[in-house]
DNA sequence: ACGCAATGATTAAACGATTAATCTACCGAC
DNA sequence: GTCGGTAGATTAATCGTTTAATCATTGCGT
């Protein structure tokens, strides 16, 4: 049993300087009273030594474990990345240390994710709900990020201006019929995406919802969307929710040799990773991740420094809809009968 | 400044028992000698009060924090879902949790993630390094996952034998003249599988490599790769080392008229979150990183309960590296003048 | 010269859980 | 009858840090 103790302690750098504890503590911290040159030997004593705080302690003390929690509930979801890196930088520069708890499975992992967090004694979490969850009070703050349009939402991307966004872009480009491509019509984020992009639509122009989990249900895991026959019916431009069904219309619709974006656009949402790297590159809508989790971040240390840590309170925060930002790149183009216009891809090509 | 307390603890559930903090402590933990009708009484009592033990108090006393960290240095790895709820998987079943440093930015950004894990207190942690780096050695046992031929490696995926795989499908599907997509050739991982594809080619058969970095850095990010010239010059099989790699030679042939897979197949590495989903669907190569986890955290966990917390060691495992599976889909198929063999795609179509 | 304030340091009491050491009955054996 | 053993509980120390309270010294105004 390897019980030595390891690094040294404030009564170590303590002891060996002839001072107390508290006065190390002191000049460590900057709050009590130490005169300057003191406390420079003492910070200088600590270096050399490789002090490290326990943690441990400071926790037992203060009450403050100085960790988040961060529960992502979507099974391996292709945004965790980016979510997961902005949440972590936000928090890092708060001062906190992320612990991560991935709830696959049902609702009740979920619960249980959360209640791990907090016997690990997080002071607060950030919860990304898996649909249309209402999120069991945990016993410390929650932020949570979903939609504007959730109940008890803290801060998200405001989806439906992404939609309209989209909506307009195609507009300019001349398209008329539109086919709107989401997973599951129980996602919040997924309806007002789609909200915001039937309210984005001018005259004379129409849009029509293809559901591809209740298809798959139909017609099993993995089969054709049938986008090629849509082209053939009129439709100019496929919409999806989520740059994930984007790629699958768009590889879809290049097997069947319809022309990407000569003879049919398409869109998505979020600006996934392979989105620059597919071909034609995807036009798609992206979540500005930083300022959401800076937000989130910065209501939820307010929400403890203020209420404490023991309150099973949603965060609220003053903005709660953060801007998608338009990325267009080849995959959007003019609808077919249409003059030129200038197009602004990144590889004119 | 909520003061506060949350929660009982042990002195509370104790006084309120009229028993001392010791016997409500041995009968939680099990270990003392507490009479088993006190015992269960004691239980019964902490269950209904909602105890929880504090992790702080229990921290500081054993010096054992109960969490891990998991350091992740490549920016928005797309393995990084799939990693880290494997990760945190395997460590919640060892009754660790896990604490993410998401180290994008230089080497020295690394080295400051480490730091920070340190500072919180883990007791042990996962490192992904990034290309070809040597972890500094923290203070704390490190597990290492990146290759077997990574000096240092504790357990990664047999990406060697995973290449070997794919050569061999090719060459069972006819297949002679094969371009690997590489990204770097400085990563290990694309080194070792690039090495098992060559070593599997069969009589006859040979390989090219083009590195996609290189060549951006010659024509631009995002510039074409040329495959359907490949395929002009005479090559059926793109083999890239990623999936990422994969998309982009699936879209780019696709795209340029290129009949995948009857003109020319295509195949890709780990299996990521859009290979079933594209049409058609990536013929692969995944990790198993539900045992690549759970041996890294037990040789890990093993590792700290045999050598304690404060050792800068590289943690070793009996299996140092994981079989990858081959997973077959629509994107290979045989090579052009060939004879139909039993392919076993998962939808014949 | 006396009191008051400011400065710079120390003392000591927490925080909550763990655990070695100790204490108290009580039972059986010699 | 005394001694040893033991089950079942308690005592008290300890982990490392923070912080309110205290103490000592010096300077300064009146």
């Amino acid at each position: 049993m390897a019980q030595t103790r390891p690094g040294p302690n404030l009564s170590r750098i303590a002891t060996s300087l002839g001072v107390s504890v508290a006065t190390v503590s002191n000049a460590l911290s900057g709050k009590g009273r130490v005169s300057e040159q003191l406390a420079e030997k003492i910070r200088g004593h600590a270096a050399e030594l490789g002090y490290v705080p326990s943690q441990a302690g400071r926790a037992l003390r203060t009450g403050r474990s100085g960790v988040l929690g961060l529960v992502l509930p979507d099974i391996a979801n292709p945004l965790f990345p980016k979510l997961a890196q902005a949440i972590e930088f936000a928090a890092t520069a708060a001062g906190y240390g992320v612990l991560i708890a991935d709830s696959r499975g049902d609702v009740s992992a979920q619960t249980e994710a959360i209640n791990r967090l907090v016997e690990r004694g997080v002071e607060g979490m950030v919860i990304v709900p898996r649909r249309a969850t209402r999120v069991s009070a945990a016993s410390c703050p929650v932020a949570v990020i979903d939609t504007a349009s959730t109940p008890g939402n803290t801060v998200a991307a405001d989806h439906w201006q992404g939609g309209r966004d989209i909506a307009s872009h195609l507009a300019d480009l001349g398209h008329q019929r539109i086919l709107i491509i989401g997973n599951n019509p129980e996602s919040n984020v997924q309806n007002d995406r789609a909200g915001g992009i039937r309210s984005g639509l001018r005259d004379g122009m129409n849009a029509t919802t293809l559901w591809v989990e209740k298809l798959e249900r139909e017609r099993g895991s993995g089969c054709s969307l049938g986008l090629a026959d849509k082209v053939r019916e009129g439709y100019t431009a496929f919409a999806a929710l989520s740059d994930l069904q984007a790629l699958r219309a768009l590889t879809e619709l290049q097997r069947d040799g319809v022309d990407v974006p000569a003879a049919a656009s398409v869109t998505g949402f979020d600006d996934l990773i392979w989105s620059p790297v597919v071909t034609p590159a995807l036009t798609t809508v992206a979540m500005d991740m930083v300022t959401i989790a800076e937000i989130a971040i910065s209501s939820l240390v307010e929400t403890i420094r203020t209420s404490g840590t023991r309150e099973g309170k949603l965060v609220a925060s003053d903005i709660d809809r953060v801007p998608m930002k338009l990325i267009v790149r080849q995959s959007s183009g003019p609808s077919k009968p249409m003059p030129k216009t200038p197009t602004d891809g990144e590889l004119p090509k």
